[in-house]
DNA sequence: CCACAGGACGGCT
DNA sequence: AGCCGTCCTGTG
């Protein structure tokens, strides 16, 4: 079998691409800090990717299939130097060439972002913080595709993880275009005018019970053009956040989900059962209404209010904090 | 069989 | 504006 090996630099990494005669595609990137496949898989971000026995994550993402693998260059000692940052490791993109890391994982896995930064301010805040970075140590938050993240969440509403997952996973095999990786098939995720030609009776297969109407007339408004992402970029979050609610289906959490993990907005807090139960035991010490929790993440953690609360979330899920 | 988990929405105050 | 019953599909 021909090997091929190239080794060149891209946006401040080191990137070796080899590709070999048989099929097997593979990206490894040199140097990459505060990354932790599970912690950026299983944060509830995402939905589409599972984990495999070596402790890769395979998943589909922007019409792409990957496998993600992560070896950290030191992995028993700790995992931060107490300043936010950690001694990072070697990303391994197995089914992807150069091409496909410059046009979506780079973006994808937003690894133009200096988390360590990120972290170290969060973990200045307060102690609480400080543990719920150093339990979360290697979140980052997706930039996802726009649509597929606004139909997710739509599904995550009263919904659980593991049926969010198989509703999409079946929208995907039902709706989505099929990509054969040796022999084994996978599916994107389909498009607006997929989704918007398909009819109720269809959507009600993949079990998204009551929210399927909501799919329905989401898919058919965005395809009229009721909604153009592009437009969320140029308003600010507030605006934003309205124009998402328009659409059926979508709440503030849903809305604030959408624009989060697509990468458009990040001064929101989005507040489920979870972040609302770390909130009142951490920081409000009695029951506190979803706007007070939204006013005062507003104002103590501003323009980093997203990741604090992925953080927060991570810690609090993990650690049934509050749960009863 | 029942209790419970999980956000949006609409009707009521 | 705030409160609360209802919606669906699971699992324990």
């Amino acid at each position: 079998m021909e090997c091929e090996e190239h080794t060149m630099e891209y946006k401040g990494y080191k990137i070796q691409d080899h590709q070999s005669s048989g099929g097997g595609k593979l990206i490894r990137v040199y140097d990459v800090r505060d990354f932790n496949p599970v912690h950026i898989f299983e944060c509830g971000q995402c939905f589409r990717w599972y984990r495999e026995h070596d402790g890769s994550y395979t998943g589909v993402a922007k019409g792409k299939v990957a496998n993600i693998f992560y070896d950290a260059y030191d992995y028993c000692s700790e995992h931060n130097d107490g300043h936010g940052s950690d001694k990072g490791g070697t990303l391994y993109i197995r089914n992807a060439d150069m091409e496909d890391f410059k046009n979506v994982w780079y973006d994808y896995l937003d690894l133009g972002r200096n988390y360590g930064d990120i972290k170290e301010a969060l973990m200045r805040k307060d102690d609480i913080m400080k543990k719920a970075v150093e339990f979360g140590y290697g979140i980052r938050l997706l930039r996802q595709d726009f649509w597929e993240t606004l139909i997710s969440f739509i599904i995550s509403a009263n919904n659980r993880i593991p049926m969010i997952m198989k509703v999409v996973a079946s929208i995907s095999e039902s709706f989505g275009k099929k990509i054969l990786i040796n022999e084994k098939a996978y599916h994107t995720f389909p498009d607006v005018e997929n989704l918007a030609s398909a009819s109720i009776e269809q959507l009600a297969v993949c079990r998204a019970g009551f929210r399927c109407k909501y799919i329905d007339i989401t898919s058919k408004m965005v395809e009229e053009g009721c909604l153009k992402p592009s437009e969320l970029y140029l308003v600010n979050t507030d605006e934003a956040r309205e124009m998402l609610k328009q659409l059926p289906g979508v709440g503030d959490k849903v809305a604030d989900c959408t624009l989060l993990y697509s990468g458009i907005k990040y001064d929101v807090f989005p507040t489920d059962v979870w972040v609302k139960r770390v909130m009142e035991e951490l920081y409000f010490h009695r029951e506190a209404t979803l706007k007070e929790i939204q006013k005062f993440a507003a104002n103590y953690f501003g323009e980093l209010a997203g990741f604090a609360q992925q953080y927060l979330f991570y810690y609090a899920r993990e650690n049934k904090i509050g749960a009863k």
